[in-house]
DNA sequence: TTATAATGTTAGATTTATCTAACAAAATTG
DNA sequence: CAATTTTGTTAGATAAATCTAACATTATAA
């Protein structure tokens, strides 16, 4: 069974994989804020469990074992955050800290009751997709709002990052998952955007926000 | 801050105190399941962050300190065993081992909206108290039931023990906190009861059994 | 009251997760 | 392509939590 510091190593892996699987050691160190010593002694332990492949001076790569792990403490992670959210009124920007540790309980009719009381949710308060039991993700792919154009709706459907800062930002702006804006014009100097939505006439989200934002376009 | 061995440790030093607040090394290397040397060279530990006092060859003794700390370790324990069974739907006998885990969870809140949640108890589901806020525990001294005689009314209202086991017996018995039982009568060879409550008419009662069982005589 | 048993301590080793210093390989750049 | 920078590895140390073997102290019992 992982210790509780390799299944953070083995999300933080899982996160940080690019089109090719592949993560540098420092990459990995920068992430969990070690040197990169540790991180090349312990990804020497986690190939010893077969949960990822590592090469002399080359990136590693997880193993289906090791993507598989990883997703299923990634799916206890969301589904902790939501029951946050959803079952005990907490607000998206305060669930974070809680569920990168209760995502290390070992009980699985803990998640699983919470799952059920939820009504087996797909997605967390960030808008990101929730695991399955098999560790299987839905992949969504949805569009930056930095990317759309003046004179199209759209409704905010996730978040490219979930800091603390950044979700009280929205917070400040009232914006939250479903919101519906549309995009009023967009300033060629900056690529800031002047939008509408509930409650909000003409609010300028920076291009810092507005790739953070994404979107489904409904019109 | 307490790692979580000794946040264990703590909680099981509090557990074993016994009139004098002593516990001995033995006791509580069993009681942890581990070596003698194992729990002498951490009550060292534990005494330099002053949360017990330890002279070679005495029995140690939580300080003030250790036992408010035990005590707020026991409050998430218990709180967390509550919001189990009253919000999630587990049974009093599943409640324990996950409560063991989430009890070591740094995060006030949660347990703040646990309490919250609950309305506050001042039981968990095995009709132990739950400690305040500033780590007091309300004493109350309820009458084991083998030390009540035959024609006696009780009701139901602790366990002295709270092992699976033991839990899925009074499951099978359709014995639960706050049953009203009459005794019947006392059999003088093995201290067995027979006792009638809901649904049961002579219910036999073995000794260790009864002994494990707090009530509150109210006729 | 001495022998024996029970309890507790010391010494030394192990595993896990981390570090720094020194070195080696690979990548970048002038 | 050679020099420099970046990235990665090795070696050796440390702290936490555990163990066994050996020894010491205290308690119990003959
Ligand atoms: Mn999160
Ligand atoms: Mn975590
Ligand atoms: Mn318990
Ligand atoms: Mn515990």
């Amino acid at each position: 069974m992982a210790s509780q510091t390799e299944e953070n190593y083995l999300k933080t892996l899982f996160n940080l994989a690019n089109d090719k699987n592949e993560v540098n050691i420092s990459e990995l160190a920068a992430q969990m804020q070690v040197s990169m010593p540790t991180v090349n002694s312990m990804v020497k332990t986690l190939q010893k469990n077969d949960w990822l492949i590592y090469e002399k001076y080359k990136p590693v790569i997880l193993t289906q074992k090791g993507k598989k792990e990883a997703a299923l403490i990634i799916r206890k992670h969301r589904l902790t955050e939501m029951f946050l959210v959803n079952k005990m009124g907490f607000g998206w920007e305060e669930v974070h800290e809680i569920a990168e540790q209760v995502e290390h309980i070992h009980a699985p009719k803990f998640f699983e009751r919470m799952d059920e009381m939820m009504g087996f949710p797909t997605i967390d308060p960030h808008g990101s997709p929730i695991p399955d039991k098999q560790g299987r993700i839905q992949e969504i792919n949805y569009l930056t709002l930095s990317k759309c154009k003046a004179g199209q709706t759209v409704i905010l459907a996730a978040l490219t990052n979930s800091s603390t800062e950044f979700l009280e930002f929205l917070n400040s702006r009232e914006l939250s998952l479903g919101t519906e804006l549309t995009i009023n014009s967009v300033e060629n100097y900056d690529q800031s955007m002047v939008a509408t939505y509930v409650g909000h006439t003409s609010e300028t989200l920076s291009e810092k926000v507005c790739e953070r934002l994404l979107v489904r376009v409904i019109g």
